[in-house]
DNA sequence: GGCTACCGTGCATACGTATGAATGAGAAGG
DNA sequence: CCTTCTCATTCATACGTATGCACGGTAGCC
């Protein structure tokens, strides 16, 4: 095991080089030498080793994706489309996980193993970005703002929360609640923000007993909505940061045997698939989940290619409203 | 940028050669020359380049994981401890998709670009094995079986399907059904194996009509639902291929208005947490998911790194039937 | 027929790290 | 004071591919 580019040279008769040119698609190679290298390297199963090319020509070919959790089923619907596009052009795809802190962190990440990093989460006052620029990786971010200058591929967050807060307050909701994702994070603190605005805007407050807030999790819309329920009035709607934390309070709606749309509203955002099923059927924002990552694999593979040099890019999509089962006016009561 | 250890060496007044080994933690270095290169290191922010450290030591520390689609919800319980565990044992993880035509797959898989492949899918008929196996590449069968030889680990899925069949029978079902996966993967074929055998050993038959075969996905179940209904008799009990295909079948009910588990037992398999959440309490067949994948893991990186190189290891978990809501005895009717 | 131009190939070397072998400086011993 | 031995370090080189440059051969041109 282990043919290398001179044992192809040597069985068809010509340099280590040549093998290399021919077997690139160098126009320099004459295609009767081409066909002698292809067949040679057939005969013999050649393929070229990526650590030698790596070395001699300093790009590895691999782009990093840095999630929180792969397990949070919201990451797949990011690392899936992800991957593809890398594939397609030319890219491998190393996974990283946050957990692992992020000092180490951004030291596996700057050994030149990679060429590029995906950033689709870290909190916003983590030091990675700075770190990255600062060791000269390229990277994007997806779904996540950042002060570090960078090309960004997000949702317009702000808007998506102002579109859920007017849909509430035009459907006669006036006891509002939210269950926001973490406060340093870009997406949970937009959708907030927006939420917040518009609902002002209508002359609606929110409560701090019907506000939580906690990660991106299942159970934290699990753990929230009792507490929400607790309060008294008790909220006739729920915002939630993302579909994950809904679908948690869908869940926790179910074990307390409160009616879904009847006596709560639950509004999501992100519109995974999940939200379609029938079991939920959630109410949501939608937004390109799918469109965004791609175009984040595409900025970043731009970047490392060379083939874009100029200022950081910013693509900010447009989300829309999703009305399905899980909002409705409150009940007269 | 590109700070090399040649770079530390003229810096730390020291030839490149003993910065590589005091930062390696040769006990042939003093003392005092570590410290020394340690500073001009710091100072440098000098990070081996992993591919130099590739091409010399011919280790990539990098593990491939091989799946079908990722953001199909059964992967990322797979993918997660996957990374974890190869994360503590010092290596990093590619991650890849089927998708893309097997030939074209196996080429970037033996570039030594990694160290080993961990092969959480594909089917029974595919040539990869073979063709890692001819080519040197270390592998492991996660969650799969593989007539070519190498170590592997999996559920007893025989067993377990067996054990829902005695369940249901127990229960008192006689017009049973089954959405199995593809007959051309050993997690399909087993457990249907293991099904038929005890189903057939209460005298209890499978019609075709209540039979269908299909992908490990969502889809798979809610498509094939409304046939197996539409059969005279309809089936009163479901056994699905995975969990992934049960909440597809949940969510065809519920979509057809059909009481599970009043009208409809159904029974999946695998345990993913989403298994337990209140919308679905889905009854299903549990394994330590978790465990087995850091076991491939475990089994995979002592191959590679020589720890270990005897014959293949065969580790096999053992099911167990969780009952939760989903299943019950037929309605009298 | 000699000069230039061009084309295809080989030569030399770079990329960054790791490691066996050689070297030098001391220390220990006679 | 010379030898022997040990220890820390340097030297030389390997890993596999890519590429600037030199080279040899052929064709074209006057």
């Amino acid at each position: 095991m282990g043919i290398t580019s001179r044992d192809v040279a040597r069985l068809a008769g010509v340099s280590q080089p040549t093998v290399s040119r021919a077997l690139r698609g160098d126009p320099r190679v004459s295609e009767e030498t081409v066909r002698k290298v292809r067949m040679a390297a057939d005969a013999l199963n050649y393929v070229p080793s990526e650590a030698g090319r790596s070395l001699s020509t300093r790009i590895s070919h691999r782009i990093g994706v840095l999630v929180t959790d792969v397990a949070n089923p919201f990451y797949p619907h990011l690392v899936g489309p992800l991957h593809d596009e890398l594939e397609q052009r030319g890219y491998r795809m190393m996974l990283f996980t946050e957990r692992s802190e992020a000092a180490a962190s951004a030291e596996r990440l700057v050994d030149r193993s990679i060429d590029g990093l995906v950033l689709a989460t870290s909190t916003l006052d983590s030091a990675l970005p700075a770190e990255l620029s600062r060791r000269g990786l390229p990277f994007v971010y997806l779904n996540r703002e950042g002060t570090t200058p960078a090309d960004a591929v997000a949702v317009d967050n702000r808007l998506g929360g102002e579109q859920v807060a007017r849909q509430l307050v035009a459907d006669g909701h006036r006891h509002i609640g939210g269950i926001f994702g973490p406060d340093n994070t870009s997406t949970g603190r937009d959708r907030e923000l927006g939420f917040r605005q518009a609902l002002a805007d209508a002359g609606i407050a929110l409560r701090p007993a019907h506000v939580r807030h906690g990660p991106f999790e299942f159970e934290t819309g699990l753990g929230a909505l009792p507490e929400l329920l607790a309060a008294d009035p008790a909220p006739t709607a729920v915002f939630c940061g993302n579909d994950v934390v809904a679908i948690g309070v869908l869940d926790a709606a179910r074990r307390l045997g409160v009616d879904v749309p009847g006596r709560l509203t639950v509004v999501g955002f992100d519109d995974i698939p999940m939200a379609s099923w029938a079991s939920f059927e959630l109410s949501t924002v939608r937004h390109d989940l799918r469109g965004m990552a791609r175009t984040a694999a595409g900025l970043l593979v731009e970047r490392v290619s060379g083939e874009y040099e100029g200022e950081p890019r910013r693509v900010v999509l447009t989300p829309e409203f999703v009305g399905r089962r899980t909002h409705r006016a409150p009940s007269a009561n």
